[in-house]
DNA sequence: CGGGGGCTTGAGGCCACTCAACGATAGTGG
DNA sequence: CCACTATCGTTGAGTGGCCTCAAGCCCCCG
């Protein structure tokens, strides 16, 4: 459990709008940075939520355990996401980091005390929580009725909307990872993977299989075969 | 698509009191009631989201489809649940009435008036919309990492908590509704059922396979392994 | 250069799915 | 009242997709 505060941490005052909210009022809240290494647990699930956070650099996984250590994760948290946001008093799943990560983070406290009295941070509040919602949705869709190799389409769709960089994406993950996303193994991942490489829909790119690009959009999106 | 207003819709006017909501001012939105046949649509997935509604009698399923029929339903509304909070335009499943089914409604646009200008109405919003989440973060971790007799134990111990009524409770939905909730097949739940049934952690009641008494609370919760 | 983590691929097994048969019940219409 | 039909549920037999177990490669790093 090893949590390093950074250098760069200058607690400097800032408005909500650097936290990407936006607020009627001016309030002023305190802002803090620090630095997870890889692997390392942000919170865990039934802690009391103290804080809520976004990531500035890095990768972050949430995810809940069932007693015999089986996984599932509920949501990567990337560069700008806003994540620990449990609107009650304890986190409902485990974050850890997935490489080394900086966070910016907030007192869920002093949010409160904000959205007391700014009615505009409340909306933002339900606004973020039902993107979580709705993306929890589109899981269980996911989860419950899709076959390996569209779980990984879907996946690689949803991550190259956010991640794409160029013609190539970076995955922050391992196959472990995409696979307890995905309610699969990461021999069935990485089986899919192929199926889709050797279809002529994606590649990978250097040596690391990390990286990825995909050929053809048109085609990918079909394979995850949802509707509209 | 057969709808028939009530003949005793009386259409009072109310204050959101009436519809589970409690609200600082005392706003007055009128409230009108709706009978829905069996295996009729209340709404369609992506169209505009006029109402809200909450279950007065009945029982009502929200699903989304796949393009080639596969079906995911993320939730059942029993009597007293409110459903259709898209906090968006548009509606993300689609509502069927299980049962012959009455609900009670109300005009978003009225709602989203309400709430611009009393917060304790969109706090509570957010509150349900959260409720949603968790309700939907548990279910992914069900559907995702779950055996077939883990996943209907679960559906046991949820639906025991919301409609038991002396011991016995009475099942609105058929097994390819339970199906389509749990990520299996019809055939899959009742072979579920049967080897709880044989185990002695439940057992049927009457002619009909919908009333069932859970015999067993505690072991029923040990079979769905969740932690905590 | 040895060791460990991450990834791929193959072989075999198992759990849930598919297909099918059958019984029970409810609704319909002659 | 009794076919007749449709819906719902259970159970069995066989299949298949994903999991399990294992081997081997690559890369990074001490």
């Amino acid at each position: 459990m090893f949590v390093r505060i950074t250098t760069d941490c200058k607690n400097r005052n800032t408005t909500l709008d650097d936290f990407g909210m936006t607020s009627g009022s001016d309030a002023i809240i305190s802002l803090n940075e620090i630095f997870y290494k890889k692997g390392i647990e942000i919170y865990g699930e039934k802690e009391p939520s103290e804080y809520v956070y976004q990531v500035k650099i890095g990768a972050v996984r949430s995810y809940k355990l069932l007693s015999d250590g089986r996984r599932q994760i509920g949501a990567f948290h990337l560069a700008g996401d806003i994540f620990g946001l449990a609107n009650g008093s304890a986190h409902r799943f485990t974050a850890e980091a997935i490489v080394d990560t900086t966070l910016r983070l907030i007192k869920r406290e002093a949010l409160d005390r904000v959205a007391e009295t700014d009615p505009v941070v409340t909306r933002t509040l339900l606004g973020m929580t039902t993107l979580n919602l709705k993306h929890a949705e589109d899981h269980m869709l996911l989860l419950g009725r899709k076959d390996s190799v569209e779980r990984v389409a879907t996946f690689l769709v949803e991550m190259d909307e956010r991640i794409r960089t160029s013609q190539v994406m970076a995955l922050p993950m391992t196959r472990r990872d995409i696979a307890d996303y995905l309610g699969l193994t990461l021999e069935t991942v990485s089986r899919a993977l192929s199926r889709l490489r050797r279809g002529g829909l994606l590649d990978f790119v250097g040596n690391t299989q990390r990286q990825i690009t995909i050929l053809d959009r048109k085609r990918l999106r079909e394979v995850d075969c949802q509707r509209h």
